[in-house]
RNA sequence: GCGGACGUGGCGGAAUUGGCAGACGCACCAGACUUAGGAUCUGGCGAGCAAUCGUGAGGGUUCAAGUCCCUCCGUCCGCACCA
């Protein structure tokens, strides 16, 4: 028999076995209960990387686990595989992003497969194929047909360095989500989802997603920034309507000025033919100019100018200058802002700079009406100097009052801002998903029948290193007829953001193949919703939301069954080398493929699931994961040995009570470690223990060891195991004279009976220090304990001239004597 | 500025409901086996000679606090002129 651990050798055999076998496989019919299982499928860049070994492993644990608990399991992978980085090498090595892309994809297959990941590989998608992307297509249309989607002419997020658009979520801090370069405002037509329909219910929803984490509810709750508030109709002088959103509609009768973002469409029409037009149309170039970071990072120093024209305050008819500022924005509310110096410390600046006039109209009581103001004040307190609505309290009061007049008056009503923008799906660049529309001359913009999708991508395109979208290069791609009228029309040349493509994958998942339509919604009505999804917490709003808003949408449509789409969500950590994130630049990249060469795929698992529970970023160390390999061994050698020694039966000892005693507790501690708090890292710790306690007992007791007792330890041990170190838990299976593999037995339930024992050690306390540790007959009554603790001959020593006034006594725990 | 998470040995981390702080692993030290050891096994390992003291700092509640409350400091993350 084979007494090394060659893990080379028995990884390599079983993967190939747990292929032959196809153990993996998923079928819909079954009377089991089902679960679905689903790692964020990653961008075939070419190479795993740390964090994705993380992400696999912990998804592998789950689903392996899972399917040993009788549950129907469905755990698939995919590639989110369209995206610029294929497009740069197509233009950096000459290679074509179909071949560089498939070539990446059946790299990292491979890798994936050397992992012993738990997928069934029938089911695997790759979002480039036209077998996927048809129905990308094909959803868009849908989208469309209920006009959620739309094209519009639009100030658009520019990245110079993708030559594309980006949407709002994909600008960080000013910057390329990608690339890291400044973006750019431009005017461009693009095409639009419209998430803000759903605004409400994204919100709404997030109260019925329990099993998600606060952190990433919080973020999209920020990201979709509902804000209550009220419309107030100002008129210019000359009659314009200048409607003006404010949540604070209290201190109306405070307004002072007004102030619109630069680009605001009366800024033109009031200063047109006025000595204002110049110099205002100077200002807002100005303005225009400063990048994206310097107009909304804080600390720009506010800048305005008077335009010459006056707005009517509508609750009291006074006249008041309007001036255009940096910092207000066109897309946020009617891109216009009252101006209330008292009680807005940005207003107080502003207008201080200005020196234009501040009128308080909230006042701690009636008295302090006309008491200077040296700062904005923003504290409660009631309302003066506002006409009708003086001495209401403020806020709720006065803002109900005053919007309730304001509504029965037809100069305002109660409005509900978000901050959440219109999704930009549009891209201007060759390796992503065709928009099936065309342009007629005659008939306008049509979508694309749907029997006549896919709407191919060309290959007879250019990549070159600067400009326009490479489709835009294909002699034949942009002509084509008209659906309508048969005419010559010309294609939509934008592709689709790669995030529509991930935000369906999982329903494709419950029916890969099917080339009638995207999924049949049986096996959706089955499967979905993903019971666990796990990925990067950097997903937080994008993919996620986006998600999110898909479901919502096909279920509108009558397409799927689920109005959200995880169920439970588990962001896990970055993994890091030297306290930072892994990266080419720094040099401290540790590379999978060479870690399972040296260790093997199982002492890799189990190390990044050891070193640090799943949510917290976990720190790469080279000598904790020969500490994993050891532990292996370890297990190699003792189960080889439990199994030659040919031990016999006896009657249960002490010692052999102890050590079923220890077994039961491990199962029990693994398996609500898992099931209950992905807390992997005490699972296994609690593995290794049992280990230990293997180890002692089989050294103490020799060859009476009790055969039952020490081969049932071996046998829930390798199970316990098997989901985190499959390989060498079915090879020693196998060793073991067990048929088939370990995956297809049933997780074991722990018996409460052999957790019981006969006497415990309890701590024994003076006023909460710990003086004593004595062993007693376990479940005593409190009064019997506390005999035991009084019968020590060290009590009065500990008491010195104090009287124990009080005994506390926790069963089985701890007495704790209270001396005064 | 606002919101959130976190802060425990030399290191990663454990302590799940307020009940024996430091499980498990790494590193380190000592020993065994050995021609040899970067293999394996055994033992030790928060600080302090000790009484004791110790979970970022200070205060509080409690018989009992890493855990609960208050104040502060630090680190990380998210949002940030949102009207």
């Amino acid at each position: 028999m084979e007494r090394h651990y060659n893990f080379r050798e028995i990884e390599s055999k079983w993967q190939q076995k747990w292929a032959a076998d196809e153990i993996y496989k998923v079928r819909e019919e079954t009377d089991k209960p089902k679960y679905y299982v689903l790692e964020m499928f990653p961008y075939p860049s070419g190479n795993l990387h740390m964090g994705h070994v993380r992400n696999y492993s912990i998804g592998d644990v789950v689903a392996r686990f899972k399917h040993m608990q009788g549950y129907n399991v469905l755990h698939p992978m995919g590639w989110d595989s369209f995206g610029l980085p294929a497009e740069n090498a197509a233009i950096k090595h000459g290679v074509f992003p179909r071949d560089w892309t498939l070539s990446n994809i059946d790299n990292m297959r491979s890798q994936l497969q050397s992992l012993g990941l738990s997928y069934d590989w029938d089911r695997e998608v790759a979002t480039c194929l036209p077998e996927y992307y048809k129905w990308t297509q094909w959803l868009f249309l849908q989208l469309y047909k209920h006009g959620l989607a739309y094209k519009k002419h639009a100030a658009v997020n520019w990245c110079p360095s993708c030559a594309t658009v980006l949407a709002n979520e994909q600008v960080v801090d000013g910057h390329c989500e990608r690339c890291d370069a400044v973006v750019e405002k431009k005017d461009l037509d693009q095409w639009f989802f419209k998430i803000t329909d759903y605004a409400q219910r994204l919100l709404d929803d997030l109260e019925k997603l329990p099993g998600w984490p606060e952190k990433v509810k919080t973020m999209q709750h920020n990201w979709i920034g509902r804000s209550e508030g009220v419309e107030a109709m100002f008129k210019t002088e000359a009659g314009d309507e200048l409607p003006v959103f404010t949540t604070r509609v209290d201190t109306i009768f405070g307004v002072t000025y007004m102030v619109l973002a630069p680009e605001h469409p009366l800024v033109a029409k009031l200063t047109k033919g006025t000595e204002y037009e110049e110099p205002v149309a100077e200002f807002t170039r100005k303005v225009q100019q400063l990048s994206n970071i310097d107009r909304t990072s804080g600390n720009l120093e506010k800048e305005g100018m008077f335009i010459g024209a006056y707005a009517i305050n509508p609750v009291n008819g006074v006249k008041v200058p309007i001036w255009i500022t940096n910092y207000v924005l066109m897309d946020y509310g009617t891109g216009a802002v009252m101006g209330v110096p008292s009680h807005d410390e940005r207003d107080f600046d502003f207008a201080h700079k200005y020196n234009l006039p501040i009128i308080r109209v909230i006042a701690k009581d009636v008295n302090s009406a006309d008491e200077p103001l040296e700062e904005a004040y923003t504290e409660l307190g009631v309302l003066v100097n506002s006409g009708q609505f003086d001495g209401l309290a403020n806020k709720p009061d006065a803002i109900n009052a005053i919007a309730d007049w304001l509504e029965a008056e037809g100069k305002g009503k109660k409005v509900i801002n978000y901050r959440l923008r219109d999704w930009l799906i549009s891209r201007q660049r060759y390796w992503g998903a065709p928009i099936p529309m065309v342009y007629c001359e005659k008939c306008g913009m049509q979508p694309v029948p749907e029997e006549e999708l896919p709407i191919l991508l060309p290959t007879d395109v250019e990549f070159l290193p600067f400009g326009e979208s490479p489709l835009k290069t294909s002699p034949t791609f942009g002509q084509t007829t008209c659906p309508c009228c048969g005419g010559p029309a010309t294609r939509e040349m934008d592709t689709m953001d790669t995030f529509m493509c991930s935000s369906w994958y999982y329903m494709r998942y419950c029916d890969a193949h099917n080339d009638q339509q995207p999924w049949d919604k049986a096996k959706t009505d089955y499967w979905m919703a993903v019971d666990q999804y796990i990925g990067g917490v950097e997903h937080a709003i994008l993919h996620l939301m986006y998600s999110r808003f898909f479901t919502k949408a096909m279920y509108d449509f009558g397409l799927i069954g689920v109005e959200e789409p995880f169920t439970n969500l588990l962001t896990q950590g970055m993994v890091l080398k030297d306290g930072t994130k892994m990266s080419k630049s720094l040099g401290n990249v540790v590379s999978p493929e060479e870690i399972i060469d040296k260790y093997g795929a199982d002492t890799a698992r189990l190390f990044i699931l050891f070193a640090a529970p799943p949510e917290r970023d976990l720190e790469w160390n080279d000598a904790a994961v020969e500490g994993c390999y050891r532990f292996l061994n370890r297990i190699w050698k003792l189960v080889l040995s439990i199994y030659e020694a040919g031990y016999q039966n006896r009657e249960l000892t002490a010692a052999d009570a102890d050590l079923r005693r220890t077994v039961h507790l491990t199962l029990k501690k693994v398996t609500a470690d898992i099931a209950d708090r992905f807390n992997f890292n005490t699972a296994i710790s609690a593995m290794m223990e049992l280990v230990n306690a293997m180890t002692a007992y089989r050294d103490a007791e020799g060859e009476a060891a009790n055969a039952a007792v020490l081969l049932d330890a071996a046998e829930k041990l390798l199970i316990m195991l098997s989901p985190f170190a499959p390989h060498i838990t079915d090879e020693l299976w196998q060793l073991t004279n067990h048929a088939g593999t370990v995956y297809d037995t049933a997780w074991p339930a722990y018996n409460e009976d052999y957790l019981q024992q006969a006497e415990v050690e309890i701590a024994v306390q003076v006023n909460g220090k710990l003086k004593a540790r004595i062993t007693i007959p376990t479940g005593l009554d409190k009064a019997a304990a506390e005999a035991h603790v009084r019968a020590l001959p060290d009590f009065a020593k500990w008491l010195g001239d104090k009287q124990a006034a009080k005994i506390i006594i926790v069963p089985d725990k701890l007495v704790n004597i209270v001396a005064k």
